[in-house]
DNA sequence: TCATTTAACGTTTTT
DNA sequence: CGTTAAATGA
């Protein structure tokens, strides 16, 4: 049996540890996937597990993917019933799957539609304008993700209404009740739902517990100190008496605590589960010994954390190089240079190369120069290719057939193409469904007869329901992909998008993918499942091409070379962590996590002055940058001929950390009139005027004149 | 009702 | 700076 063949001695420890709570704490870069598939694979072939009675969680839907693959070619030689497979997919893909065969129990219908951020946001619109209540003095944005926040804590309405004190709480708990209902209605579930309403769902009948508790014989989690309250809690009702459970992650990785996410969790493990077996990987196969010491200084710093040691035997290797550079411009020319002169000596390939920064705004400067140069590039995240508008316009009309409650996708849908249904239309429709209880297709049906809505709007809602009905009688029998091509030619979609501009034949072309996306699901629900919770990170790669992404897009993969750009204080770490000692340990964790995606070179880079906010602006150095160590560190060029800081006056040049101003000075702008520095940090400081109004002027450019 | 213009606004990271 | 949402006029 070759499962257990080239695994080290800690590797075939969590491989072969088979009954009980096992609790792998693996560093980055220690094998850790392989691990888990092959401690898997070892379940089937050797202990006889049956695949389907094994539930694995993966942090994305690509890491279960190859995951399957390599279960595949491992378990393949004597595995007859390759059918079989373990249930495996994000802690979101496996609720959706619970909550299709078993929501029924708790109200949730078979053909729930899944509703993304923009869909919750627009929702959360919809709700406050019914309440009333002006988005002037509260944002949509900030009560959708205010709500996202308390379903990851498993807070409900009625939780917040009680411990609301301030006017901000209560209207939140209002607009959340609200937006609770309207969700519910239009036969929806958002992604926070997916796992509340699968814990809700096993919590509210003892008896379904118990049937997917026998169910599951072995349950393993991937990325376990990146599980937020809701997983945690699903977690613990799906573990059996066996407690054959194997949790697998590094609380030096732990990225996501904006999100829920609590690395707790995974410190805690071994109270939740005494007498678990801990097993260690600690030898690294990825990086060289420079950058690991590299990132090893820079984790040593945080004090939450768990105490390891990362060795390799794969020695030095080249130092970690950090270049000073003049501005964003240069700095991307410099990534771009060395790119090409690598590629040029044929000493590297295009996809040997990654880009990583902190926040997506800075790749638009790379690609810029990138594209001017003609390196093939690929980004990752950004702009999704299903959050493009055409896309979107068409998911809405398989959403609408899906599930002819989905109020969200009809009003997306119902005037695109244009038809005449104009916002009056629209609320005399709603008003009139709601009172008459039908669904909106039957709703367009019946209205044309019922005399309520006058003319050209009147008779586009006709044709339009006999349109959607029809699709929807197709959907019985047909492929996604054919009913998209239908939608595309019955709605006047087609002509629709041809408006003559550039921009026409992408669309088009745009819409040919989504139908060859589409030919790969044979039902519809697949399809859209598959299309709600896809991330970025699922983007295939394909070809020569460089990786663009953020350091989040990051987690888990590896290349040979690693550029890391923007290391300055306010990008890396981030200026709106600065006054919490805790998020600033996680902005450490995540540099640690971009540092050790590097398997040979590994190149950081900050800038001298760079464009913010379409204002200048002159950050320090990241502290990060000083804590690696002298010794694993060489600094690299600090800026390339042509645009070197030397043709620039001085005082642009350098810059001290004393603006020149105390607290407490009288100061005046031209733009804001007179006032009182109140606080200053660093080129920054902060003004009271006498206006009232407070303002944050980088002394550089606001050129206060003292009074 | 629709298209063009104008204004505001936003930048952390995403299943 | 660049993008999107509101406002305005036709």
């Amino acid at each position: 049996m070759n499962i257990l063949e080239g695994l080290n001695p800690a590797q075939a420890e969590a491989v072969t540890t088979t009954t009980g709570p096992v609790l792998i704490l693996a560093g980055a870069g220690s094998g850790k996937t392989k691990t888990l598939t092959h401690r898997i694979a070892n379940l089937i072939a050797n202990e006889g597990v049956w695949p389907n009675r094994i539930l694995a969680v993966t942090f994305t839907n690509k890491a279960a993917r190859e995951m399957r693959h390599r279960l595949a070619s491992l378990v393949e030689a004597d595995a007859s019933h390759r059918d079989f497979m373990p249930w495996m997919g994000t802690f979101h893909g496996i609720c959706v799957r619970l909550l299709r065969i078993d929501g029924h129990t708790i109200g949730v219908g078979r053909n729930f539609v899944i509703y993304d951020e923009d869909d919750r946001q627009a929702l959360v619109k919809q709700a406050m304008k019914q309440l009333s209540i002006s988005d002037r003095d509260i944002k949509p944005s900030q009560i959708s993700s205010a709500i996202s926040n308390a379903k990851n804590k498993l807070q409900t309405p009625d939780d917040l209404k009680g411990e609301a004190r301030y006017p901000f709480q209560q209207h939140l708990a209002t607009i959340y009740d609200r937006y609770e209902s309207m969700r519910r209605d239009a036969g929806a579930l958002d992604f926070d739902d997916l796992l509340l309403e699968a814990v809700r769902m096993l919590q509210s009948s003892p008896e379904l517990a118990k049937k997917w508790r026998d169910h599951f014989e072995h349950i393993l989690i991937d990325e376990y100190q990146d599980t937020n309250a809701a997983q945690y809690q699903l977690v613990k009702i799906l573990v059996n008496q066996s407690k054959n459970i194997c949790v697998v992650g590094d609380d030096w990785q732990s990225i996501y605590s904006w999100r829920g996410a609590d690395f707790t969790n995974i410190l805690n493990f071994e109270r939740d589960f005494p007498g678990c077996h801990v097993v260690k990987l600690e030898q690294n196969y990825r990086s060289t010994g420079n950058i690991l010491e590299a990132a090893h200084n820079v984790i040593q710093k945080n004090d939450q954390r768990s105490d390891k040691k990362l060795w390799t035997s794969a020695g030095d290797g080249s130092p970690v190089t950090v270049h000073g550079i003049y501005d964003e411009n240069e700095e991307a020319r410099l990534v771009a240079e060395r790119i090409s002169s690598q590629v040029a000596i044929g000493a590297r390939k295009y996809d040997d190369f990654a880009v990583l920064y902190r926040t997506n705004a800075q790749s638009y400067t790379l690609e810029r120069l990138f594209l001017q140069l003609h390196i093939p590039y690929q980004l990752v995240g950004g702009v999704r290719f299903y959050d493009r508008k055409e896309i979107k316009d068409i998911i809405a009309y398989l959403r609408l057939i899906y599930q002819p409650n989905d109020r969200m996708s009809f009003s997306r849908i119902a005037n695109v193409p244009t038809r005449g249904i104009g916002a009056t239309s629209m609320e005399k429709f709603f008003d009139w469904q709601s009172n008459q209880g039908l669904d909106i297709i039957t709703a367009l049906e019946q209205i044309a007869m019922a005399g309520i809505i006058s003319g050209k709007a009147r008779q586009s809602m006709g044709s339009l329901a006999a349109i959607l009905r029809r699709l929807q009688s197709m959907a019985e029998t047909e492929a996604p992909a054919n009913i998209i091509e239908a939608i595309i030619n019955d709605t006047g979609y087609r002509h629709y998008i041809d408006d003559g501009t550039p921009q026409a034949d992408e669309r088009a072309e745009n819409l040919g993918s989504l139908i060859n996306e589409a030919q790969a699901y044979a039902s519809l629900d697949d399809f859209l499942e598959e299309v709600a919770l896809m991330s970025s990170a699922d983007t295939t790669s394909d070809g020569q091409k460089v990786t663009l992404m953020t350091l989040h897009a990051a987690k888990g993969l590896e290349f040979p070379v690693v550029f890391i750009v923007g290391m300055e204080e306010g990008i890396i770490p981030h200026s709106r962590v600065f006054d919490s000692p805790a998020e600033l340990e996680e902005e450490r964790r995540l540099c640690y996590v971009g540092m050790t995606r590097a398997r040979e070179e590994l190149h950081l880079s900050y800038t001298h002055s760079r464009m913010q906010f379409g204002q200048r602006s002159y950050n320090p150095t990241s502290r990060f940058i000083s804590d690696m160590g002298e010794g694993v560190v060489s600094t690299g060029p600090t800026h390339l001929g042509g645009f070197a800081p030397q043709n620039l006056p001085d005082d642009e040049l350098f810059y001290s950390d004393e603006p020149g101003f105390d607290i407490g000075d009288q100061v005046r702008s031209s733009m804001f009139g007179d006032g009182e520095i109140v606080d200053i940090d660093g080129l920054a400081v902060t003004v009271r005027f006498s206006s009232g109004q407070s303002k944050k002027l980088n002394t550089q450019f606001a050129h206060l004149q003292k009074l």
